[in-house]
RNA sequence: GGAGAGGUGGCCGAGUGGUUGAAGGCGCACGCCUGGAAAGCGUGUGUACGGUAAUACCGUACCGCGGGUUCGAAUCCCGCUCUCUCCGCCA
């Protein structure tokens, strides 16, 4: 674990369950069913070396066994040292036991947290199981296809994509952005604009008023321990921006702001630290934010357009779930992504990313993929994943089960959708061969009433 | 940015070195009482890790966070952080 000065209580906290906790995975898990968890990881691929793990594990139990015994004894004697002190008697030989518990608990204390570090580090890169019904594979090509919708329409023209369209209708100018900012970014005008606007709009007020989501407003910087919760630190930080916050400058700083890569971060982390009584899940929340991605190790990748931008608008949807009813939530959570599509009339397929596709804190992801007729392709809109207790015990986010006990919950998440790309989808899909654009009937009423949208 | 006050259990609130995981109250759970309920009475009621398979029992740690002093720290010292109030600035 990284070095952070000055945490604040609550990373504290988390700093410290960490500390106990050691793991991403179920450390009870991981020492009763070791050789069936290493077996499912060889499927992601990650080789778990199950004999280091015992190795250490039995080295920090050891230490941990022993430095409680001694801390007993020392508080033992204290007590007797209180009491022999207050009727008057002579403490010197209990002085003396006592100096000798005291240097070998200092000698082991060390240890014991090397121990701990030792363990730490070993299963900090240890990515989540994979859920059973996740398909095996190694690459994008062993994803299995769950199903089709819609079928991609038959142009009489040949397509363009967006990047055209936008120049044509006058309304996307990529050159503007590079001017101001740089590239991997957008400046949307007139109807354009709006167009964005009104599809998040739409989104929200579908998941608020049919869905049960509750709308959330979130920081959009945050810090250090809400990206640990989530899984993005510490070990994704190249795909961040970070925004230093000693006016001082240069230096990083335990401080630091990290603009969100996704509302995922700020909406999960609601729940961190706190234990949700039963009846309250499942907690759904739908939240519409920019996210920010410095997108290292892209170059030369989607360098065309809105699709891999460093700025872009997304409605998250996010499920605080119960362990029992988490992959229920999760079909659930994918068929409101969907249903987006559905009545915004955009084609599209949804697949099972196979082990080897998955992200590292999933433990079963659905990518939901939008048909663009201006790359004659598939392409990500939303990706719907279940992170079931990995997330949660980063973040110590617990419920109290039936039992009264406090029990990580589920967490799950998904785009619902990515507006950018929505944007770009209705664009390519909604073309004419004017160079206009007719717009799905849902999204008329966000527009004013506008049915198509016409070269200035 | 300047000045001051404060962070104790689900909540309120005691507690300035010794048998305090922490008085008391509220809330909550169970029991008694009742035709039923309220009131009243009684008992209980944090989290994590370890010993264990165990929600039984035992141990250890935790009174914002980190470090220090001490045989012993919620209590003393240092650093930090957050909250509140006033001033300044500001959308």
């Amino acid at each position: 674990m990284p070095k952070r000065e000055m945490p604040d209580a609550g990373e504290a906290r988390t700093q410290r369950a960490l500390r106990t906790i050691e793991s991403m995975l179920d450390l009870q898990l991981l020492r009763t069913n070791l050789d069936a968890v290493a077996k499912r990881l060889a499927d992601r691929p990650f080789a778990l070396d199950t004999a280091t793990f015992q190795a250490l594990e039995q080295g920090r139990k050891d230490l941990q066994t022993r430095a409680q015994e001694l801390q007993a004894r020392r508080n033992a004697l204290a007590k007797q040292i209180g009491q022999t002190k207050s009727k008057g008697g002579d403490t010197a030989a209990l002085m003396t036991d006592s100096a000798e518990v005291n240097a070998e608990l200092g000698a082991l204390e060390k240890g014991a947290e090397e121990a701990q570090k030792r363990l730490q580090d070993f299963l900090a890169v240890v990515p989540n199981v994979p859920h059973e019904s996740v398909p095996v594979g190694t690459s994008p090509d062993d994803n299995a296809e769950v199903r089709r919708i819609g079928a991609p329409r038959k142009f009489d023209f040949t397509p363009k994509d967006h990047v055209d369209l936008g120049a044509r209708l006058g309304l996307l100018d990529f050159e503007a952005a590079t001017k101001i900012a740089g590239t991997r970014f957008v400046v949307m005008k007139g109807a354009i604009a709006r167009l964005h606007r009104a599809i998040a709009q739409f989104m929200l007020d579908v998941h608020t008023g049919e869905h049960g989501y509750t709308e959330v407003y979130v920081p959009y910087l945050v810090n250090a321990a809400s990206l640990y919760g989530t899984g993005q630190l510490p070990k994704f930080k190249e795909d961040l921006f970070t925004v230093p916050r000693g006016a001082a400058s240069g230096e990083a700083d335990a401080g630091d702001f990290y603009l969100i890569p996704t509302a995922e971060v700020p909406v999960t982390n609601l729940v961190r630290d706190e234990i949700v009584p039963l009846e309250k899940l499942p907690l759904k929340f739908v939240c519409h934010s920019p996210c920010f991605r410095s997108e290292a190790g892209s170059y030369g990748k989607d360098t065309r357009g809105m699709i891999r931008q460093h700025q872009f608008d997304k409605v998250e949807l996010v499920q605080i779930a119960h362990p029992a009813q988490s992959y229920a939530a999760l079909d659930a959570l994918t068929g409101h992504a969907e249903s987006i599509l559905q009545r915004l009339e955009l084609p599209y397929r949804v697949v099972t990313l196979c082990t080897g596709d998955m992200g590292f804190s999933a433990a079963k992801t659905y990518d939901i993929e939008v048909w663009l007729p201006g790359q004659n392709a598939y392409r990500e809109i939303s990706s719907c994943s279940n992170f079931e207790a990995f997330q949660a015990r980063r973040m110590q986010a617990r419920f109290r089960n039936e039992k009264g006990k406090p029990e990580p919950v589920h967490t799950l998440n998904g785009s619902g959708l990515a507006v950018g790309r929505t944007l770009v989808a209705v664009m390519e899909n909604g073309q004419q061969a004017d160079g206009s654009i007719a717009l799905p009937a849902a999204l008329v009423p966000y527009m004013g009433g506008v049915q198509k949208i016409d070269p200035a």
